[in-house]
DNA sequence: CTTGACTCGTTGCATTCGCAACAATACATC
DNA sequence: GATGTATTGTTGCGAATGCAACGAGTCAAG
């Protein structure tokens, strides 16, 4: 009977809760779009970033390469994304959206905005906290 | 080409952290124990609370009924979990450690701590905060 | 005692995942 | 220009996942 309690474990609490935020996310996009979340952070990185390459999605979202690929595969089936061979370097592919798929992010980001201000809502004064620590994490690699 | 920045957003600031110390812990316990994070939550739970159920597991970790019995499978088949009818309600199963599996839990917990305590050195001053806020993630359902 | 509603753990199934190949392309060096 | 090395995106594959369905067991109402 060890004292050790899986539930004041950071490492758990920080999956328990991800997980719980991300399914709820989800939920939303699923159900009314039909779109995943990998699907839904190739789309707002393309409507960020304009043309951009599978291996630049890979390296500044957290996504393996094959995850990317299959995405935009998806998307570029259902008509949100557009495949160009690179001008320069045959071995790219310039992703960039479709008007659909403009018309599709414009419908979306209003909601991931409204999701974000009531998490952060019910965070209160340790958002900022919150923030910097995820943030050091990220850069502790 | 939106101002909407997915790297500085919430929920994915906060999977993207969750994956990666995941990630990390994991591979410490699969390369010298062979033991999946699933397999880790049963394990610590069952050295925390003695005899308990599949659905006593459910209930109180972040995981599905399938995940926690096929874990608990696993676990048996290794020798580390040993699986006895409940005395009183026979579609209950009592899942507790075997010797075996008391002394691998012996050697995990020291790790977990250790990687705790290099992750909250990290964190600094937010530690506190963080745990706040994970803890209302989880609060809010 | 029988019936029906509920609960528990397992399993089937389709989907997703990560990782390692792989072919195609680029580029530096000779 | 030929050759060897590195990189890009895709695909194959085994493993893991979530969800629903299932059989077995419980329990209360009649």
């Amino acid at each position: 009977m060890s004292d050790f309690d899986l539930t004041e474990f950071l490492p758990y609490q920080l999956a328990a809760a991800a997980a719980r935020v991300s399914r709820a996310f989800a939920e939303r996009y699923r159900d009314d779009f039909g779109i995943s979340i990998p699907e839904w952070r190739v789309l707002v990185h393309l409507a960020h970033s304009g043309s951009v390459s599978v291996r630049e999605i890979h390296a500044r979202v957290e996504m393996d390469k094959s995850k990317v690929s299959r995405a935009a595969q998806r998307l570029t089936d259902a008509g949100y994304v557009e495949k160009r061979p690179h001008a320069e370097d045959r071995r790219l592919i310039d992703l960039r959206l479709t008007p659909a798929g403009q018309a599709l992010v414009a419908r979306l980001l209003p909601i991931a905005a409204q999701f974000q201000e009531e998490l952060i809502a019910s965070l209160g004064a340790d958002h900022a906290a919150l923030r910097r620590a995820l943030g050091r994490i990220m850069e502790t690699k």
